[in-house]
RNA sequence: CGGAGUGUAGCGCAGCCUGGUAGCGCACCUGAUUUGGGAUCAGGGGGUCGCAGGUUCGAAUCCUGCCACUCCGACCA
């Protein structure tokens, strides 16, 4: 019996990235039934699977992106002071008989029973589980203000799911529950969250512009939908150019100044900016015409306050400095990873594919081998894998016997940043081409110049 | 849920009108020649034609019912 030897990580890696090795369907063709861009070169880049109306697994290409997308929510999240937590999928319903939403919610709601006859349902959203951990535990108003989210699927059973994951029954969603004394600390909780949400989108490469909501029932102003321009979005929107280049606060925000973070706030909210629904055309004439931006935009986000929406039906109440016992005040803001992606993809692809932003890139950097079996080309190929991978970088390596159109055509479809192509005239000469997938710009580098380039940040 | 449409090989499609036992391109397998923008030639594998009834000597094709998926609308992250 030979003696186990452990693999080292470092090795392991490589045999997983190596295109050869990886498990990437693409399609040459387009789907018959994806009618928008993201569902098209999502499905064509082997990102998804469909399985049902809206439903989707994701293969290992679209799976990293989707986890560099909640990385990126979780960083912002946490950096704001919320604290991750993850809630189960199916509820029971007697949660939801306690706020009266069982029988509010209608058929999107999937309602299944155990095998005990129990009414349980797949959680569409967590308002009352939340309020159920949160009255459980916190009795005074010295462990406020909370702010409890989680990553995790929902399912609503949609009238006509479509465009892919951008509208889907079952999805990935961020959401975040925030509780506080009063309304004051409420309000505080809001613009928190919304400045963690100015950065988040900001990071994802994406330009996101607040406007104002429908608050419903609840009234008030704080309401506000994230929305990113794309040619291809659904709503129709209007906003003022000078939110493209309003300055997105940076990573030393302080987030325990409510007054710096209400001054953020206030300067992202009082440029216009409204979807159709809300469109004032009085306000918006009053827009500089030369400042006006009229677009079709896609909700990536959603924050609003609901105040005792919640705690006054499920008791969730804690004692005020007074003495006396007070519903916490609330609200919730969502972001959804799933949708997002295709909305990245709608606001930054070309005719060859997807353009990734480097950040949310599935791998940074794609090496493709045109001589795949030339000792020189592997060498080299496998020299600056090493040497990316050891700064940090994701790389995927084309080591497949592919001829070079078709790599090419590969690498372009799934859209990462970088394209360093190592062919056996360059490497004769000691040197690599690298491509940049956004502008098309190549450029010839010896080969430790293109380590110093990716080698690292 | 109203309106429209589509189900034939992994993907894109033809065949259906006029019934006779299934075909094309891509992908896949074998071999050869190729090799810097989706190669060429030769050979090969793969399909209960969405499902269930019915008509018929015979159904992918005609009839009935059902199911699934897509698009437009209303609704939504």
């Amino acid at each position: 019996m030979p003696i186990p030897v452990p693999i080292p990580l470092s090795s392991l890696t490589e045999f997983l990235m190596r295109l050869s090795r990886y498990f990437l369907p693409i399609l040459k063709e387009n789907p018959r039934e994806a009618e928008i861009v993201s569902h098209r070169l999502m499905l064509r880049a082997g990102m998804i699977r469909q399985q049902a109306a809206g439903s989707f697994s994701w293969l290992p290409l679209g799976k990293r992106v989707l986890d560099k997308v909640c990385r990126i929510i979780r960083e912002e999240q946490d950096r704001a002071g919320a604290l991750e937590i993850l809630m189960p999928t199916i509820q029971s319903a007697d949660l939801w008989r306690e706020s009266g939403r069982y029988d509010d919610y209608g058929d999107e709601m999937l309602r299944i029973k155990d095998r005990n006859k129990r009414d349980m349902l797949f959680g569409p959203t967590n308002e009352e589980m939340v309020t159920e951990i949160f009255r459980s535990y916190v009795k005074t108003y010295k462990d406020l203000p909370l702010n409890l989210y989680h990553i995790q699927w929902k399912f609503r059973d949609e009238r006509r799911p479509r465009f892919g994951v951008m509208r889907s029954r079952e999805f990935l969603m961020k959401d975040a529950y925030s509780f506080d004394i009063d309304y004051e600390g409420a309000r505080a909780a809001y613009n928190r969250m919304f400045v963690s949400y100015l950065r988040t989108f900001t990071r994802m490469g994406l330009q996101a512009i607040p406007m104002r909501a429908d608050t419903g029932p609840i009234g008030g102003d704080l309401s506000h939908e994230f929305i990113i321009l794309a040619e291809t979005g659904e709503s129709q929107v209007y906003c003022a150019r000078e939110f493209l280049s309003l300055p997105v606060p940076g990573e030393n925000t302080d987030f325990s100044n409510d007054e710096q973070i209400a001054g953020i706030v206030k300067e992202w909210t009082t440029p216009y900016a409204a979807t159709d629904e809300m469109h004032d055309e009085a306000a918006w004439n009053a827009v500089p015409a030369g400042d006006q931006l009229s677009a079709r935009g896609i909700e990536v986000g959603h924050i609003f306050h609901f105040g005792e929406k919640y705690s006054k039906p499920m008791e969730a109440k804690v004692a005020g400095p007074d003495g006396k016992d007070h519903y916490v005040s609330m609200g919730s803001y969502g972001i959804g990873p799933s949708r997002l992606i295709a909305a990245i993809i709608e606001a930054s692809h070309d005719e060859n594919g997807i353009i990734w932003p480097e950040a949310v890139a599935p791998f940074q950097v794609g090496i493709i081998n045109m001589k795949t079996g030339d000792a020189d080309c592997d060498r080299v190929s496998e020299e600056l894998y090493d040497a990316f991978t050891a700064a940090g970088k994701d790389v995927l390596y084309d080591d497949t016997d592919q001829r070079s159109g078709s790599k090419f055509a590969t690498a372009d479809l799934i859209g990462l940043p970088w394209q360093v192509i190592v062919g056996p005239r360059g490497v004769a000469a000691g040197e690599v081409e690298i491509k940049n997938r956004r502008t098309g710009e190549r450029e010839t580098l010896s080969i430790a110049a293109a380590i110093a380039r990716f080698g690292r940040d």
